[in-house]
RNA sequence: GGCCCGUUCGUCUAGCGGUUUAGGACACCGCCCUCUCAAGGCGGAGAUCACGGGUUCGAAUCCCGUACGGGCUACCA
């Protein structure tokens, strides 16, 4: 039987970093056992589901490289998917349970729930539903319904269930004793399906083999279980995964700073660097190994790795993997994933990196080698653009010294009579120290400050041709009036 | 209250009874490279494997307790 996982988020809100590692998990092992990769909206809350949640969902989905088999926009043999529109299912799937007599109608009201459950949570034990209405005669049930009295539709936990055994791939074998098990709702006074109720249903129509999800489902899976049961459909396997935890180790939020994947991509990260590291916040190839490309994924997940404690989110380290993956783009896709930045800088246009290639391309391994998140580019290129303003400190550090004034007119004399490429400007520069009797270091870093406003700085011989001779001599010219 | 889960360097993890003086990565520190910043190379510090009992010739690894953290216990998902 062939393998079909599905990931089933709720437009409650957008896509965040941890129901992406879940959507990752179920993908990678689709892929990786040549399965389905199923995508469903869990919408059943109209109060807070959104349309544009959905969409948002759906772009996160496609930015992370996450391609899904079925599901929305796509379509599959197995729909519709979202779970408004699958209310045929749930109707069938509990016309299937009264016949066989595993559901019964609850006609307690909210308030008296309420009051049973508060006096039931006292030292002693058990706290679910006190099965009130199991014990009506079908008969009188049914004219009650008939006489239109408000009503839900209960789980009918079989007296002689015994211990339920959760099989899961994260945790072994965990077991759960039945009679600790609540007749939970299954369709609301409404006529809507619960959340443990819908899922069921529509795991076991769309036929899924692993249900690869977060861990605060793990104690809700015996109840699905048992709705599997009384459909009389195949348990599917689980794998539930530990939270992921902001860095104060309670649970991720905004305070933590991102947390939507769609503001990884508004930073300047690469969708490959956050699969990579999310991938492995939780699971390992190895042990050794870091970088674990999305092929390299696809190839070689399994659940057997999947670790088992909750993993604090560490945006440190996927800074750090960013980096790894920007060094590891070539010139041309460099400059290609750098456009948008320069643009939204107000830098450069398409244009001028159409009309400019080469000049763009030799920025590229300049640049890419110091940048963790493209977000950080402008600022490192911007002086390629802008005139630089020298502040007090830069100018106070490198320009104000003795003997820099001369030198930045040596300096300009020199390279006014040098070809404009790295090697021969480095020439021209290394011979100033020399003529001047200054030392090289403050030499490069009055020059430096000059052409680019800042002591930290691209390469600077390679920045001088960037500038280009004219410019270069311009900018050295007026720093030589504030210099000494 | 009940049921369930988790606990190895600051962080992510390797480890699945002896090959371990507990390995790797990020971060941190030092050195090298060097025109600044990076990148890179080399090295360092950092974990009494939550704690307490067992089992065993031998335990981070198996068992039982305890503590701490988390989840579920909704007509939320």
């Amino acid at each position: 039987m062939s393998v079909r996982v599905r990931f089933a988020p709720s437009p409650t809100g957008t896509l965040h970093v941890g129901g992406a590692r879940t959507a990752i998990y179920n993908w990678a092992f689709a892929r990786r056992n040549g399965g389905a990769f199923i995508l469903r909206i869990d919408d059943t809350d109209p109060e807070r589901s959104t349309q544009e949640n959905t969409e948002q969902i759906l772009r996160s989905m496609r930015w992370l490289g996450l391609d899904w088999d079925e599901g929305p926009e796509v379509g599959g043999d197995h729909g519709p998917y979202f779970q408004t529109q699958r209310s045929v299912n749930y109707d069938r799937a509990l016309a299937t349970m009264k016949e066989n007599g595993s559901t019964y109608p609850c006609f307690c009201t909210a308030e008296q729930l309420a009051a049973k459950r508060e006096q039931a949570r006292t030292p002693g034990g058990f706290s679910g539903y006190d099965r009130t209405c199991r014990s009506i005669e079908p008969a009188v049930a049914a004219e009650r319904i008939a006489q239109g009295a408000p009503h839900v539709w209960r789980l009918k936990v079989p007296d002689d269930r015994g211990v339920i055994v959760v099989d899961d791939a994260v945790r072994g074998d965990t077991e759960f004793p039945a009679e600790v098990m609540d007749d939970f709702v299954l369709v609301r006074t409404d006529g809507t399906p619960t959340y443990n109720f819908a899922t069921v249903v529509d795991d076991a129509d769309m036929e899924i083999t692993h249900v690869i999800r977060g861990d605060d489902h793990l104690a809700n899976t015996p109840r699905q279980i048992m709705v599997f049961e009384a459909l009389d459909r195949p348990v599917p396997h689980f794998a539930h995964l530990s939270m992921i935890w902001g860095p104060d180790g309670k649970k991720l939020s905004k305070r933590h700073g991102a947390t939507a994947v769609e503001a990884y991509d508004e930073m300047g990260y690469l969708p490959e660097a956050l699969l990579n590291y999310l991938a492995l916040l939780g699971w390992s190839l190895d042990g050794e190994t870091t970088i674990v490309t999305p092929e390299a994924l696809k190839e070689n997940f399994s659940l057997d790795r999947i670790s088992k404690n909750p993993a604090i989110f560490d945006a440190e380290k996927l800074e750090w993997m960013n980096g790894v993956y920007i060094r590891e783009l070539s010139d041309e896709q460099f400059v290609e994933r750098m456009l948008p930045w320069l643009e939204r800088a107000g830098l450069a246009t398409k244009a001028d990196v159409e009309a400019r290639h080469d000049w763009y391309l030799s920025m590229a391994p300049l640049v890419s080698e110091r940048t963790k998140r493209f977000d950080e580019i402008a600022e490192m290129v911007r002086f390629l653009f802008e005139e630089p303003e020298i502040d007090d400190r830069a100018r106070e550090k490198a320009l104000q010294k003795e003997g820099v004034a001369n030198a930045l007119a040596v300096t300009s004399e020199t390279l006014s009579a040098t070809a404009f490429d790295a090697a021969a400007i480095e020439a021209a520069l290394r011979s100033v120290p020399e003529t001047t009797g200054l030392k090289p270091k403050i030499v490069f870093q009055a020059v430096r400050v000059a052409i680019t406003g800042s002591t930290v700085s691209l390469p600077l011989f390679e920045s001088l041709e960037l500038l280009g001779k004219e410019r270069t001599l311009d900018r050295i010219a007026a720093a030589q009036a504030l210099a000494d």
